[in-house]
DNA sequence: GATGAATGAGCGTTCATTCAT
DNA sequence: TATGAATGAACGCTCATTCAT
């Protein structure tokens, strides 16, 4: 326990922290131009400036380029199930939940970064098994995180799906209309006042989708 | 109305088919390729290849690459139209329509050929002006396709809009899910039957979310 | 068989030999350089500006980089081959034929050429299956033609192999023998008069193990 | 002559041997790389992980990769004449130590390690000066021990060259042959009893040609 | 001396587009 | 108009070497 074995503790643990900062670095900047330019056009020279690091040390962070895609999303994905799961809690009811949590996810994704959201969508596609599988792992997750949201038994108002398939089918449909909001969001040029009604009507629109899929144990939701 | 001109006139007319073909020929080429690899890992050799042309005569009838994702995407919007109309055509009411051609629309297009849907949406980001407003077209077609079978007052049925900006959401949420039906359908892998139950569940889900959308004038649907 | 057709033949034909004249041209290059700087440190672009084409016309002739190397390796092969059946053929017995054939070898390939070479030995190893095929292939043609001319009856002389592995051995001895006068060549920058001396002293050599692996069968070669 | 200076030497010493140490365990793991990978394909990070050492610690001990190619072809060199020479001395007469010598090298060096030979060879092309001033003083010296064999008035039996190059000459044929087995051993895959035979056949060779450059001056050898 | 992350020049290969025939 | 060989800019990835700790 001399200072000489502390020293180099702490000097590990310090080299530890600036990798995972690096990564981080790494990540930010590949999020911004995949999302800015799409994957194909980002190149490996650009994320490295914008990291204000060298070609190399990208690759000695990550294997190749379509594993800091992967990273990418999973960060996106993460962030995008705590965002919803806050909003979700703070409901006085499941549904009032869900509409909480889609306005979350439409006001703090979608209206300020609205290219993450394609990228979790769009750029996945014709990949190897690595990224779809990020992909179907993200989507697993929001699978069971709606599941879990709809069936717990919150403020004691028990839902039923009318099927077995409906959770996958509402986990899709609610993450299919974000990801195509977040698409054609650029098409709308809206004012913003008109931007915050869709996000209501966006809601509306989900929310009466998921009445349909469900039945109240008390005929009340 | 020598034999030289009506010879010259049908030979021009052959001409003008033959050049029509070629042109349908190869688009039917890319599209398949575009599909099954994506846009940007189709080479414009392949499409030759497969549309037994040379990689010459493709510019000979279409300016570059983007120009043919541009009239592909064209191609498969002016059928999905069709097919969507025509199975609306056949409800008993307007809602009853709308199921129709939903089913229509999962059944004769997701199932048979996801990726045709996904081309829509998922390989036009980070293109030209002109791929853009392609997309948009469609998008605002569709928009009206679908305020046209809404606001018809087909069998008496007349609707209204609960805002203004409620025909808009309808369509992009609509085409939003079909999209992520599209993508998602080769993970779900499940068996037929599943696959038409979860067809019925989404049809479900989208004529719920858009019942919330809209109210009847006669509060009957 | 109109103008039309004769020229059209005519212009498949000049299309034919201008890809073989092409073809050879990349080859001739791509040999000069690998000749003079190693395989490895041959820049594709080196080959191309040599060639007097561009870098794409390169792979539209070779697969890769490696193909270019077999396409090299299978030429010096079949020129050595060739030059070494000539000089055979001229000599009275088949040891002589042997000796005129090592003098030629070394005289119109070693001293003009040293690195031709080197090229068939030493910059193949570390490769996929198909550039040792090609080395495989060259070497066991090689001990086909060492074999066929000392079995030949030629000029009533029969000879037997000491044991049925003599033939490779010399083969391979005589081949490895003319790789290490390729390799050490420039270390000696002898005279001129010396060099010739040099490539007595090694037929000399060859002939002499040749010999102790073979017998006569009327004891006289 | 205090215990300090004593202790101070001491741990120079020791030190001293330490860098040996891991000196020659850095020599052996690239001998082992090169061999199996070639030059060219080994990374210094192999080399470093496989000497259990750090990148950097590579380069404290050799100035860049071309110096331990240089310093793994001394090693081997080294190994190979005194292997060479141990045979020889038991030999009874000049041209038994040379088959001894011969036989020896085939059986320990080239049936075992058959890649070692090669570096000597192969590997050296189109690099520094160094690395050819590597490659000719070890020719040099094995061009010394073949003369220094041959000419020894050993059991009374002296040699004289038929000319005065053939020493270079026989001792460029034998490193050759051997060279370019060790480059086709893997190529024959020959059952144990066939290998021993090739051995043999090749010992024989190599003896016939030099019988044929050598003139005893007693008549016999 | 030892470490190992960072560097960045370098290269093989691809493919949309052009153009001589 | 059709052809298909030629073009060359573009980019992902490697790895010998350096250097702050």
């Amino acid at each position: 326990m001399g200072s000489k074995k502390n020293g180099s503790t702490r000097s590990a643990l310090r080299r530890q922290r600036e990798k995972e900062l690096r990564r981080s670095t790494i990540l930010t900047a590949a999020e911004k131009l995949f999302a800015q330019k799409g994957y194909r056009k980002t190149r490996i020279e650009d994320i490295a400036d914008i990291a204000e690091i060298s070609v190399g040390s990208v690759y000695g962070h990550f294997k190749n380029k379509e594993d800091l895609l992967i990273g990418v999303l999973d960060d996106i994905g993460m962030y995008t199930r705590k965002l919803a799961r806050n909003a979700f809690m703070e409901g006085d009811s499941i549904l009032d939940g869900i509409e909480r949590a889609g306005i979350a996810f439409f006001e703090e994704l979608c209206l300020p970064y609205p290219e993450k959201i394609r990228l979790l969508f769009d750029e996945s596609i014709g990949f190897s098994d690595h990224l779809i599988d990020a992909r179907r792992n993200f989507m697993e997750k929001v699978t069971g995180d709606v599941h879990n949201a709809l069936m717990q038994a919150k403020h004691g108002a028990g839902l039923k799906y009318s099927s077995g398939l409906s959770g996958e089918v509402i986990a899709v449909c609610i993450t299919s209309i974000y990801a195509g909001l977040g698409n054609y969001y650029k098409f709308w040029k809206k004012q913003p006042e008109d931007t915050m009604a869709i996000g209501a009507e966006v809601v509306r629109y989900i929310v009466g989708g998921i009445k349909s899929l469900i039945v109240s144990n008390e005929e009340r939701l």
